[in-house]
DNA sequence: GGCATCCATATACAACTATCGATTGAACCA
DNA sequence: TGGTTCAATCGATAGTTGTATATGGATGCC
């Protein structure tokens, strides 16, 4: 990924100047920054991390009150933690009836994981 | 890799239609789950994503009064971040007379990369 | 209708985070 | 020695997050 902060050269400079002239970037790849943060930041809490992992093994849709057992948490904490991970547009629900259903939109993470490597 | 989450059996659940498919259960234990979270973590914010951009860009050592010129932050916060991503174990810095660089310890990135891939 | 089940939202609170200005300390130079 | 420069730390404050309990809405079974 193109970066578009750009950094001054360091220059020998005699004493009493300063160190670095300020630089301004552009605010093209912030949104950029911004998205892919947003991602990690919902990724970067060990029980989200394992919900992920639960609904990306099933490769399918998976039911709330089966991941409730899984994890040390209330139902309305798992379900506060499901709902950060919809506004991140990690995770997807559809409502069948009395139960939900959550499913992983693997797109979402493509951008993340593209920058990290 | 075998996963530490234990699923109770739900004996409570009325007589008749089951609520799920079988559970998947996660792929990463807990102490994984907290360390990819920890980086996870650290990522999850614009400022620091961008100064890893930046120091991974440069390949190399970038001093911190470079950096703080291409950020609207002042430089204690911006030692802050730094110090962040130095606990997570994504940069390290090396304090050569008057000046600090940091550089990225690209290791510390691979075990989320790979989880995510 | 009456009641249990499943899930989401609301509220509250403790813990953590980001940010700033001020300060400290270290290293350099004259 | 004293002044300058750079980076980390301190203290304070505003904002955010994780969690729990309580509540409500929707559905299905009797």
């Amino acid at each position: 990924m193109p970066s578009d902060l750009e950094l001054t050269p360091k220059t020998k400079r005699a004493a009493g100047e300063r160190c670095c002239e300020p630089v301004v970037y552009p605010d093209v790849d912030r949104a950029h920054a911004l998205r892919i943060a947003d991602v990690a930041k919902a990724i970067g809490d060990p029980i989200r991390l394992q919900l992920i992992d639960v609904l990306r093994n099933h490769a399918g849709e998976v039911c709330v009150c089966e991941l409730v057992p899984l994890f040390d948490v209330s139902q309305p904490t798992l379900s506060h933690h499901l709902g950060k991970l919809r506004d991140a547009g990690i995770v997807d629900s559809e409502r069948r009836g009395l139960w939900a259903y959550y499913y992983v939109r693997t797109d979402a993470l493509k951008e993340l994981s593209q920058w990290l490597s």
